[in-house]
DNA sequence: TATTGTTATACTCTATAACTATA
DNA sequence: TATAGTTATAGAGTATAACAATA
């Protein structure tokens, strides 16, 4: 057992430190935890979580636009689509003015689990970032939302 | 085209807005152009960049120690380290204390191409974040900083 | 011609279990 | 017995190209 000076202590990141794509990237994976914790026995992920989000507040929307919402490809959202309806959280039907499209719904059930798991999701963040003020979560969420909306950059 | 309202219009977000771990997600993914710009023809990605970074910045530093230092789990660095190793940024030699471990080196191509690359990818992330002040930059780090610190949550 | 949804496919990152050789 | 590195494998998210049906 020699090696006393670095047994712990995590290592320099250098330049790293500074890039804020870095930080983003791993806090994004430390924040997955509550994630999980709070969908726990409910099947979803983040992406479908998120899909059913949008289609839950925004009933009627083509899956085309649920994607851009959330920059999925249209390409990718057809088997998380899929998986949301074989879940028994989402309805499709034909759109009625174009037949190319399909329209989506939240289930009964989708809206009534994905309340639950909104609140639980909610309530782990909390208690992860238990030493930030709410002023603080708000300062993030500010700043975070701002840079989604350089999304073309 | 009776699409008009919802044209380019994002829909809605619900709750789905109020949640850290999503905008984190997100803009981790807004972030990854800036970065794919900054390394462009290096070959390198997100998470050996990082590593190169650390292992730069502590020489002979453990593959393990470094990976923990990213939250990268042991047996993902193997294959990591491999290929910075083929593409002649980082050197491998046996650690002079314990014969299992290895101490991880930059070559000298290896640091300048860090260098490069750590400079360029400021430049992309400073014009994408154009509207950020710095101070408003370095709020954002500060907090992130501040979650990661939170990984055991 | 352009758009909606689709299929196929590949890549990046992350996660777990079991193994080896050293400590 | 514990640790450093390894192998194998699977899951989750993201990316591109090409196609059918409809606009």
């Amino acid at each position: 057992m020699t090696h006393a000076l670095t047994d712990t202590a995590a290592a320099s990141l250098g330049d790293l430190d500074t890039l804020i794509g870095y930080h983003l990237r791993r806090c994004s994976g430390v924040m997955s935890a509550p994630f999980a914790r709070g969908v726990a026995g409910t099947g979803l992920r983040q992406v479908p979580f998120a899909i059913l989000s949008v289609i839950a507040e925004n009933p009627g929307i083509r899956q085309g636009a649920a994607g851009e919402t959330l920059g999925i490809q249209r390409a990718n959202m057809v088997a998380l689509i899929n998986e949301l309806i074989e879940a028994g959280y989402v309805d499709r039907r034909p759109a009625e003015d174009d037949r190319r499209a399909f329209a989506l719904y939240a289930t009964t059930e989708g809206a009534e689990v994905l309340r639950r798991c909104t609140r639980s999701i909610t309530e782990q963040e909390t208690r992860v970032l238990a030493e930030f003020t709410a002023a603080e979560r708000g300062t993030l969420l500010k700043l975070l939302r701002r840079i989604e909306a350089r999304e073309r950059g």
